[in-house]
RNA sequence: GCCGCUGUGGCGGAAUUGGCAGACGCACACGACUCAAAAUCGUGCGGGAAACCAUAUGGGUUCGACUCCCAUCAGCGGCACCA
């Protein structure tokens, strides 16, 4: 009689006595293997299953290289600064060190329940001084690189967040956090330069076992360029307009020239007679939101009575001011084609601006032209020396034509602009830095770190521009770290991602005081070499660390370039028709009752039975019923076959082997859903062969759990335990599988005509492709009709005769 | 508008990469056990009476196409005046 199977009991048991007996340890013979969860912010909502899914993923990895004998690194922390927390906060009404002290209390209690090997005296915090220190150390250094600077500009608004915003925190136009619209606030404001290492960000991308899709979109939005820089003489004066083109060709078909309403020379270029529109249109552009001028399609303009002159042909363009160019990209100012520009053509027809085609399409000059013909592809004309050069050709040649006559340079450009560093707000880690009348900005010595948050009653957003530390007089008011003289401190605090772009170093080496991860934990223990998380942080955190990654190794930090060798985006588990869950859609489903009711087991096979991993799925609870009823099986199986103890039959050596091959395949190629159906299939073919044997071998069932173990931690440790071992399922190895043992001597193979299978057939696996046709046409005789054009025989596959 | 991904039974999905489409599950139906229900076990389950027809639609390549090529449609995601 077999006891049946008792999820609470057994999941208990090994839960405690892994916590005494941890299964991975570093033994310091073996070789190390990184495996990281983007770590969470301790939300006050706690897990749902669609977070289980990436944990339980990088779980089953962990394990599986743990059972292939690596010391696994699997770490976890929390992401505890930032605006999620400090807004859960203010909607509470408690303190944010108080409320993200509970949030990751219950968040890490419901950790527990995924029985994940999570090392838990490498956990980090970045609200942790002793962590934040290191934060504020690589600012500091970046500082003194001249990396992080101040500037005064018009920055990305929140006015519900109050605070400013990175270009990579706004989508379309809103806040990236809440949702409401983004506007413009002139402030000073902190910046890192990140723009230093766009070519270097986008190089590298190369080295990356990334998905192809987040590999794209770091590249898009570095957003590499390559074009010329031209001058423009104004004319009758002195001055000069430099413009930034991509299509050098065109360049004889400009016909007007339009700057940004921001551009330094914009107000200048007004004649008398338009100086009251001209400063106008630069008074409402600055008035414009980002969402105003993104929706705004309709092309604006105004003519600012001065004309620029073609440095080819001397021709004189006018040059006009119109917000559809932008003042932070390239030279601010463009000269236009409308020929050969889809934008330039709606602002030409708008105004009545002259259009000349310099580029023949299909070999023709067109009549009317109904729309700008875009495409680099084409015979040159009206242009000059230039004519009846192709155009693709003159594209990549004009830039270094224009070099030689003095007129210009070949020049690059990237969409990326740097970084927004600093918010208003109070949850984050203060900048460590210091204004000083005589001296300027001074860093606080790098002895003095961390330059602690201070405690406050108010700590909510003011809304001013200005941060809640700028109301605490005693911790603003301080003395300049260089000359001793009155100074006030930086009241900013940096966001979110400061701490999110380095935290995969320090848990290595987390509570080092000395240094922000050692030289030698570094090289033996980092880089990271499997990132399992959501695909929503490809631009933002992915690309942040990324370039402080870079950083550090720049300073010597650390001896390598990339912070993550490969990663892998789990999809989202959304509730029904695909809704993302969500505490306001009132469709989350959380783990824990489905963990009571089945068991840590069944839900960890479930939330990988759902479908491909790297794709969104739907939840449903009553699937989880199909792997409960697996295990369920299963766990009978094993039990009746440790009593049955029967001998090893060559059906069951070969299926053993069949079994092996195939979830190894399976596992190896991350496809986990599939993983799951096998354990399925072969245990109901197991389950057949113990219904006419007695049971299983014991070999078998012992590989059988092996492969399970990851998967179902604690069903797998209780039958190994039953099966008389003493050690910890997790000290054995992966199972090898034998391909000359899994080889079949009768194979099965279908027998079409022409395409259509028509019969089955058994025959020998060795057969000659004759005797194999052979076989296949007797079987088939009554169908054939004697006219067979063509025999094909793909050994082991297929026998298809053709037939008029 | 541009770029990318996806489209297979009532549902989630599988198909060793060009070789028996629908594995494995869910749901459902019937049967066994039970006084009964649950649980469990067994059988069936794309459509069609059949020939046959079926992998979003239309074409093509091939002995053979869910898989490759061309066009179209639908859904999802990214970017969006970057000159």
């Amino acid at each position: 009689m077999s006891a049946p199977y008792n999820h609470k009991a057994i999941e208990q048991k090994w839960r405690s006595n892994w916590q005494e007996n941890p299964v991975n340890v570093n033994d310091g013979k073996k070789p190390k293997y990184y495996c990281l969860d983007m770590f969470p912010y301790p939300s006050g909502n706690g897990l749902h299953v669609g977070h289980w899914r990436g944990y339980v993923i990088s779980d089953v990895w962990s394990r599986y290289k743990m059972l292939k004998g690596y010391y696994v690194i699997h770490p976890m922390g929390w992401d505890a600064f930032g605006l999620p927390a400090e807004n859960y906060a203010i909607k509470m009404g408690v303190h944010p060190a108080k409320s993200t002290a509970e949030n990751v209390a219950n968040i890490k209690k419901q950790i527990g329940d995924i029985s994940a090997i999570y090392d838990w005296d490498m956990e980090v915090n970045t609200t942790d001084p002793a962590f934040y220190k290191w934060t504020q150390w690589i600012f500091v250094k970046m500082f003194k690189e001249g990396l992080a600077y101040e500037k005064e500009f018009p920055i990305n608004w929140c006015p519900s967040c109050k605070t400013g915003l990175a270009n990579e925190e706004v989508v379309n136009g809103c806040c990236e956090r809440c949702g409401a619209e983004v506007t413009k606030k002139n402030l000073r404001q902190w910046m890192l330069k990140i723009t230093k290492y766009a070519e270097r960000l986008l190089a590298d991308l190369d080295k990356l076992d990334w998905p192809e899709k987040v590999k794209k979109m770091q590249s898009d939005w570095i957003g590499k360029s390559y074009g010329a820089e031209v001058d423009f003489a104004v004319d009758g004066r002195d001055e000069k307009i430099t413009v930034y083109t991509t299509r050098p060709d065109t360049l004889y078909g400009a016909t007007f020239m339009v700057l940004a309403p921001e551009h330094a020379l914009a107000a200048g270029l007004a004649t008398p007679e338009t100086k009251e529109a001209v400063d106008q249109y630069i008074y409402d552009a600055s008035m414009k939101s980002n969402v105003d001028r993104l929706q705004d399609k309709e092309k604006t303009g105004v003519f600012t009575g001065s004309y620029a002159v073609n440095p080819l042909n001397q021709a004189k363009i006018p040059i006009w001011l119109s917000d559809y160019v932008l003042a932070d990209y390239g030279t601010g100012a463009i000269m236009c084609v409308p020929a050969h520009d889809d934008r330039d053509f709606a602002f030409a027809k708008k105004f009545d601006i002259p259009i000349i085609q310099v580029i023949a399409k299909d070999g023709k000059e067109i009549e009317d032209m109904t729309e700008a013909y875009t495409e680099a592809s084409g015979i040159m004309i009206n242009s000059g020396e230039w004519n009846g050069m192709e155009s693709a050709v003159l594209k990549k040649e004009a830039p270094h034509m224009m070099e030689k006559r003095g007129l210009g340079k070949a020049t690059v450009n990237y969409k990326l602009r740097d970084w927004v560093f600093s918010r208003q707000r109070y949850w984050g880690e203060p900048i460590p830095i210091v204004h000083c009348p005589k001296c300027g900005n001074v860093p606080v010595p790098e002895e003095e770190l961390p330059l602690q948050l201070p405690d406050v009653e108010s700590y909510e957003p003011t809304g001013t521009g200005e941060s809640p530390l700028a109301a605490i007089d005693a911790w603003v008011n301080c003395k300049c770290p260089a000359c001793g003289a009155d100074a006030k401190r930086e009241t900013n605090t940096m966001p979110q991602w400061a701490g999110s772009s380095w935290y995969f170093l320090r848990y290595v080496d987390n509570h080092n005081s000395e240094e922000l991860v050692s030289k030698e934990k570094a090289h033996k223990y980092l880089p990271v070499d499997m990132y399992i998380g959501g695909v929503e942080h490809a631009v933002l955190h992915l690309l942040y660390s990324r370039f402080y990654t870079k950083f550090l190794y720049d300073i010597g930090a650390v001896d390598f370039e990339e912070p993550f060798h490969k990663l892998f985006n789990q999809g989202m588990i959304t509730g029904k028709n695909g809704i993302k869950m969500s505490k306001s859609k009132g469709n989350v489903v959380a783990p824990d009752d489905l963990v009571r009711d089945y068991g840590c087991d069944s839900l960890r096979m479930y939330e990988l039975f759902v479908g491909p991993p790297e794709l969104d799925a739907e939840w449903d609870d009553r699937g989880i019923d199909g792997v409960s009823r697996f295990l369920k099986r299963f766990w009978k199986l094993a039990l009746d076959s440790q009593e049955a103890n029967v001998a090893a039959t060559p059906e069951m050596i070969k299926l053993r082997h069949k079994l092996i091959y195939d979830i190894t395949q399976r596992l190896e190629s991350f496809s986990l859903n599939t993983v799951i159906s096998g354990f399925m299939e072969y245990n109901n073919k197991f389950m057949e062969i113990a219904k006419k044997a007695g049971g299983v071998d014991k070999e078998t069932m012992e590989s059988f759990l092996i492969l399970l173990a990851p998967f179902a931690p604690h069903v797998a440790e209780e039958l190994w335990e039953i099966y008389g071992h003493d050690a910890s399922i997790f000290t054995s190895a992966w199972p090898e599988a034998d391909e000359s043992a899994m080889k079949d001597d009768e194979i099965e193979v279908p027998v079409q005509i022409n395409g259509k299978t028509r019969a089955v057939i058994r025959i020998a696996a060795d057969i000659s492709k004759e005797d194999a046709i052979a076989a296949g046409k007797e079987a088939v005789a009554d169908k054939l009709t004697g006219n067979i054009v063509k025999e094909i025989y793909v050994p082991k596959k297929i026998i298809n005769i053709v037939q008029k």
